[in-house]
DNA sequence: TACTATAGATACCAATTGGAAACTATTATT
DNA sequence: AATAATAGTTTCCAATTGGTATCTATAGTA
């Protein structure tokens, strides 16, 4: 789900906006680990299991551009860089919970099913 | 977003599964559409735009697959269809209320903004 | 006889998304 | 001199997702 610098003023519905920000397949737990603060690339990319590098760097940068995220740069070798939810990005929180709660409901019920 | 009838049991992080039941570009509008009961296929037809028949049909037997919708086929002509959140699917209702007030905030920012 | 309504199915195509592998730069360490 | 660490980028390819247009069935209506 690719969002194109800040453009969701063509959406109607605050539902369809909100999951055109927070959609795509690992918005979500990248938002979830930095429940917490901040959080260095090379951490979230052990955090978030299954991304490549590729794909994180382009969820940090769109989650950056919809300015759910900051982006801090050290000018260090090694590099190290750090990413922090934004106020805005803090306000899903809840939000996330309610989702991994429920989530967390539903797979224990399959387990259960099996 | 596909899922493939169920197979959710691969994913361990439950806000990742959660997503993969929920994600995808019309399946929130859908279940908000339905939030108030039954609904006909030509009603969500019309409710949640943008939307084309085959994209509404594929959404629709997803959420069935995946049990948070039911669906009830009346024999008739012409055809009879009603739609209905299962209590799994109800229990999504409070997140994505949640989500749409987010969404709704976000959206009046962006337009004081310009 | 033709048209309408309803709930799709189907085939084909385009765009988006995601992944693998290789590559970059710089400093410290062995 | 080779290796490791960090935070990426780039290229190419495959899979997924979404869209358009066309087609189906049946009864009632004009």
């Amino acid at each position: 789900m690719k969002t194109k610098k800040n453009n969701h003023t063509d959406t109607i519905c605050a539902v369809d906006y909100a999951f055109q920000r927070i959609g795509g397949k690992h918005k979500g737990r990248v938002i979830y680990q930095l429940r917490n603060g901040i959080k260095r690339y090379g951490e979230l990319r052990r955090l978030v299991t299954g991304i490549t590098a590729k794909m994180l760097t382009q969820v940090l940068r769109e989650l950056e551009d919809d300015e759910l995220i900051t982006r801090t740069v050290y000018l260090e070798v090694p590099p190290r860089v750090e990413y922090e939810l934004t106020d805005t990005g803090r306000e899903l929180l809840p939000f996330i919970r309610l989702l991994a709660d429920w989530g967390k409901q539903q797979m224990e019920k399959e387990i259960i099913a099996e």
